[in-house]
DNA sequence: ACGCTAGCTGACCGATCGGTCAGATCCTGT
DNA sequence: ACAGGATCTGACCGATCGGTCAGCTAGCGT
């Protein structure tokens, strides 16, 4: 990806060192949190020595950053697209419709930054999506701060975090496909943030 | 609220050297995770030593269990008297209120436990608060295994957990008062887990 | 006055933390 | 064949981790 131009990258297989310890220190930011996970651990999970770890990233937070950059981007993009539009029923449900998918994709860097941004402040890719939730948050509500639009707004945020990783490991045994997932998630997230069958106007007093 | 009836508990002051210790702890908790609080900081932000927190609790693990058993033992109580009567229109609307005043009597303790149960399995208290999660979204969902039911379920207890601790610290700026919480989060949650029942619309729009 | 105990603390322990550094190894261009 | 950069590693550093222990102090029953 990054540093092989020439080399053909078999998608199949998993070639870049940096690539492999980005998966596993994901996988375990989200699992124990950024805290509880050592550097050490991350090397012994992906079957390097701690020193290739600080090779390949200059120190555990910028592993962090490296590893959750990506998703911010992509929402950052989702968010821009919407505001791009005058917005409608249609466009809304077309938001709804590209959240859903950033959160199916981005399931455990979601889960990272959900539930750990108060610990990680000051680490600028935290504090960047911190800002961009608060644009989504303001963006949904158009400004005006209805207490419950805020909360509908922070329970599927939360809520699908959590779902998606810590919720399916012990409520369904074995993690349902996608396939199955999405149109329920889809439901749900919809009632909560569009709840179009019911009041079609977006809420103006 | 947390009334120690017959103990001449003066409200302003706290008395009890564990007790500052557990409040003290389960803010850290909650806020940076047990892996990422250390006994040091606790004893520090509490304004004793390390050592006296080790005195008052043989361990960083049965701090943490000390912490989280009243939750669990209201959470419990709460799953008992709902399966102890018929299920009812009623009697799934008085739970969900239950429900509600559980998750805000005891958000800290709710957080600490959505979000780390999986990185604190094999000690005791989160294993039987584990299986006490399990029994009530098998409860809700009458054991048939619907995968919306269950992200409703999941998107519900997650949701509220986040939206009251973490959300609301960068969502809202100042945590808005209970009594504005409540209504909306009790309307969000009964359209979550009693979708049958015609929503509870105050309609004040 | 005395001893006893509860509450609390600093000194200390081995283990582990994030991070540095000097090589060892390998791979490629010449 | 050789040079040189990229990759990887073990040894090592100071700091901090959870936890132990002996001792200090204040209050209370006698």
């Amino acid at each position: 990806m990054t540093s092989d131009a020439s080399v053909p990258t078999p998608a199949t297989a998993r070639p870049s060192a940096s690539g492999e310890l980005r998966a596993t220190a994901l996988d375990q930011f989200a699992s124990v949190g950024f805290a509880g996970t050592s550097l050490q651990q991350i090397a012994d999970a992906a079957g390097y020595s701690k020193s290739s770890v600080l090779y390949h990233f200059a120190s555990k937070e910028a592993l962090l950053e490296e590893v959750l950059t990506p998703a911010i981007d992509r929402l950052e993009a989702i968010l821009e697209r919407f505001l791009a539009t005058a917005e409608t029923v249609e466009s809304r449900r077309r938001f709804v419709n590209d959240f859903i998918d950033f959160i199916l994709e981005f399931r455990l860097e979601l889960h990272t930054f959900i539930n750990q941004s108060q610990s990680l402040r000051g680490i600028p890719v935290i504090d960047r999506a911190g800002v961009l939730i608060v644009r989504l948050s303001d963006t949904l509500c158009h400004g005006e701060a209805s207490t419950e639009d805020r909360i509908r707004f922070g329970i599927a945020l939360g809520g699908a975090a959590y779902t998606l990783v810590a919720g399916m490991t012990f409520l369904g045994e074995e993690i349902a496909p996608v396939d199955e997932i999405r149109p329920a998630l889809l439901a749900v997230v919809t009632e909560l943030l569009a709840p179009v069958t019911v009041r079609t106007t977006p809420s103006r007093k």
